[in-house]
DNA sequence: ACCCAGGCGGGCG
DNA sequence: CGCCCGCATGGG
């Protein structure tokens, strides 16, 4: 067990606000640690006060696993400039009070695409049951011996994996109508779609790009360059974010999702992916506008 | 029963 | 362009 000091986070508040790790990581019952497979290898991150402790079960040599958590939890954004940035207005203050420690997760991009594009015209319990049956019937596993006893775990499905079914196949999960848009994610990105290179565009480009992917609009693009390139300017508007948003800042005035974005990049600009979790999750535990 | 869910594509004006 | 509609499924 590797431990670390960190300030400004709360790994309780981080995996419960529908990240991909909300989606295919299972937390620990007390809601202060997770386990969550990368790649062939399944990590426990465990937080107590200012101190994190984690541990990774299969191949993974000590430095890299280091980096992972940093890098998957977001460790290194500078959350006292963050903060100052997005902390514009007393709503905000408030969103920072009650859920300090938030951080923006990232994800590998396949896997975060994946979520979202299930995500759409969803709710946040089907989306998680969704994700996780397809790891159970299409992700490799793998067995691990922890003190005496077996583990068998499955890694996030990989994208040849998933191309390889049929819609009817993908449908018997309950993903329902997006069953088409699954196939034909998996089948771009084993094939002509580079994932790879989005995260070297910068982010309208990279948004254009991801947006040519069927399944795939504005609000699965955001959401995948937030949580799985790290583009923290993003700002994913989803049905809750527009309500808040009109609540909050427009007197309850209808907006379409362009004013939203041209509100969100003047007010919080390239942090504005940071505002929005802190919205969209204090907002919703308030149900602003419900 | 009825409504909605971290939207999207297609068709229309 | 902007607007409107249908869409699989299951929980409140």
């Amino acid at each position: 067990m590797q431990r670390m000091r960190v300030a400004d986070f709360s790994i309780r508040h981080t995996i419960e606000s529908a990240q991909p790790l909300t989606f295919f990581g299972d937390a620990k019952s007390d809601g202060n640690g997770v386990a969550y497979a990368c790649g062939s290898s399944m990590i426990e991150v465990e937080q107590k006060g200012d101190s994190i402790g984690f541990r990774a079960y299969g191949s993974m040599r000590a430095a890299r696993l280091r980096d992972e958590v940093r890098a998957r939890f977001g460790l290194g954004d500078d959350m006292p400039v963050i903060y100052n940035n997005i902390e514009t207005d007393a709503f905000m203050k408030k969103a920072i009070r009650n859920y300090r420690g938030l951080r923006i997760t990232r994800n590998d991009p396949w896997e975060t695409a994946l979520c979202f594009v299930i995500s759409q015209f969803n709710n946040v319990k089907r989306i998680r049951g969704i994700v996780k049956r397809l790891v159970a019937a299409y992700g490799d596993a793998h067995t691990i011996s922890a003190g005496g006893t077996q583990l068998v775990f499955r890694e996030f499905p990989k994208p040849e994996a998933l191309a390889e079914m049929s819609v009817e196949e993908l449908m018997r999960h309950g993903a329902g109508f997006r069953a088409k848009y699954i196939r034909k994610l998996a089948q771009e990105c084993c094939g002509s779609f580079d994932l790879g290179s989005i995260g070297r565009k910068r982010y309208a480009d990279a948004k254009d790009a991801l947006m040519q992917l069927d399944g795939v609009g504005d609000k699965v693009a955001d959401c995948t360059l937030l949580f799985g390139y790290g583009k923290l300017e993003a700002f994913p508007t989803d049905t809750w974010i527009k309500r808040i948003v009109e609540h909050v800042y427009f007197d309850g005035r209808k907006q379409s999702i362009s004013d939203i974005h041209e509100f969100a990049s003047e007010r919080w600009g390239k942090y504005a992916g940071y505002a929005q979790q802190y919205l969209f999750w204090a907002g919703r535990n308030m149900k602003v506008g419900r």
